[in-house]
DNA sequence: AGGTATTCACATGAAACTATTCTCTGAGTTAGG
DNA sequence: TAACTCAGAGAATAGTTTCATGTGAATACCTGT
């Protein structure tokens, strides 16, 4: 038997293929950031006259995921905060990510996020929104300032809880006396403004940035450049890189991918004794990404989302396409067996609907003329994957 | 044969309900002066 | 009398249910030839 210990030592000892794993985290910041120049000067040029304490205009930024928005954003965001304070300029901005759960994916989190911002926390429930927004109100009006709101994934806001927020944001202006407020909207949705209100619409995006994805030179060039920091030497094979940004351009240039398939790659190599990353460490780091995904996609469901996901992987096996009905009936046996209380078809309709947002099935509205209407669904998982997630299902649910 | 009407099996929407978590408020209680 | 406790009212939120309405095309049913 193995001796744990030994084990450990080993572990120290042996060393690491890589210098700077860190750099290859999402969480990463860059000093300077690759073939964005452009966009970074334009937003620079649009947001400057902040520290001027005037009210720059309203900026919105598309781009599709992976293409650079957040970082550039944060990147101007850190460099203006740091010179608004050793200069002593009261200009303030400030970076909220709509998507996060439970932190500003509301009207009321948003704005309680913002006091908090100030330095005023607020209860996370039991105060009506009204409240909040005018304890906001009165902490921005406080002093003279001119605060920039970067609202990222703007798009999952006003999909959750329509665009009233914005439109009150923007309006905000006109009953402050002191300060100003400009927000900075970002995108990856690049139609997210048609279905806004118009007078929103055209408040928000007075400026209007776009970030084209990048393209697979750009691509292996940035690759190249984190690989340099974060590996050791001649460790990366040649041609890993290569293959690496192809998968990454084939995915609408999306760098955070590339980014994390190189790192995922070196871990499976160094996991493997290997002293080199080779290619074939590549494409089992490619498979492991996408199960791993879609895994902790399914396992982060609520329980009846598992339940429905288990009925349908149930079914796939006999069928390579399945409708509704069908779903739901087995849905049902697997509830009455198991004690689950059973959601109504409407219920299981939507989480369907999600299950396909989701990329974990296929799902196609089809009419079957006389034989009614109806979603076509087919898994769209790998069977490799499939197996798996059955079997942490299995467990996650109790059932067998 | 060709045209229209039906009809199926859900999809999609809106509103209302439920349970949970949390605050605020004010009445009642307690302990010390 | 000040401090404390505790129940009740009110909010926000996620997850549902209920009720209502929408929908695409394969079939049933006519019609006139």
């Amino acid at each position: 038997m193995l001796k744990i210990g030994t084990f450990f030592e080993n572990f120290l000892k042996k060393d690491s293929i890589f210098t700077e794993k860190s750099i290859l985290l999402s969480a990463y910041m860059p000093h300077e950031i690759m073939y964005r120049e452009e966009q970074i000067k334009e937003a620079a040029n649009i947001l400057a006259p902040a520290l001027r304490l005037e009210r720059p205009s309203n900026l919105f930024i598309y781009g599709k995921t992976g293409t650079g928005k957040t970082l550039s954003i944060k990147h101007i965001m850190n460099s203006m905060n740091s010179i608004a304070e050793t200069n002593t300029i009261s200009m303030k901005m400030i970076y909220l990510n709509c998507k996060l759960k439970r932190v500003a994916d509301t009207e009321y989190r948003l704005l309680s996020q913002l006091c908090k911002e100030f330095g005023r926390e607020v209860p996370t429930t039991g105060l009506p929104t009204d409240e909040v927004y005018s304890i906001f109100y009165k902490l921005l009006d406080e002093t003279k300032q001119v605060i920039v709101l970067i609202l990222d994934e703007i798009d999952h806001l006003t999909k959750k809880i329509g665009d009233e927020i914005l439109y009150n944001l923007t309006r905000i202006n006109a009953e402050l006396k002191n300060a100003q407020i400009c927000i900075v909207g970002i995108s990856n949705n690049l139609v997210f403004s048609e279905n806004l209100d118009p007078r929103v619409k055209s408040s928000l995006s007075e400026e209007e940035i776009i970030f084209p994805p990048y393209n697979a030179l750009q691509i292996q060039d940035i690759l190249r450049n984190r690989t340099t920091k974060a590996f050791k030497e001649n460790i990366v094979q040649t041609g890993v890189i290569e293959k690496c940004s192809a998968y990454a351009a084939r995915e609408h240039g999306d760098i955070r991918r590339a980014i994390d398939l190189l790192r995922v790659s070196g871990e499976v190599a160094e996991r493997s004794g290997s002293s080199i990353v080779t290619i074939t460490h590549l494409d089992e780091a490619e498979r492991k990404v996408e199960s791993d995904k879609t895994i902790s996609a399914a396992i982060n469901q609520p329980k009846q989302f598992q339940t429905v996901l288990y009925a349908i992987l149930l079914i796939s096996p006999q069928k390579n396409h399945f409708f509704t009905g069908e779903i739901y009936e087995v849905y049902k046996k697997i509830c009455t067996k198991n004690n689950f209380n059973v959601l109504t078809q409407r219920r299981i309709s939507d989480i369907l609907a999600e299950l396909d947002m989701l990329g974990i099935i296929n799902a196609k509205i089809i009419s079957k003329g006389r034989y009614g209407r109806t979603r076509e669904i087919s898994l769209s998982l790998e069977e490799s994957i499939t197996i798996k997630l059955r079997e942490v299902l299995e467990k996650s649910l109790r059932v067998s």
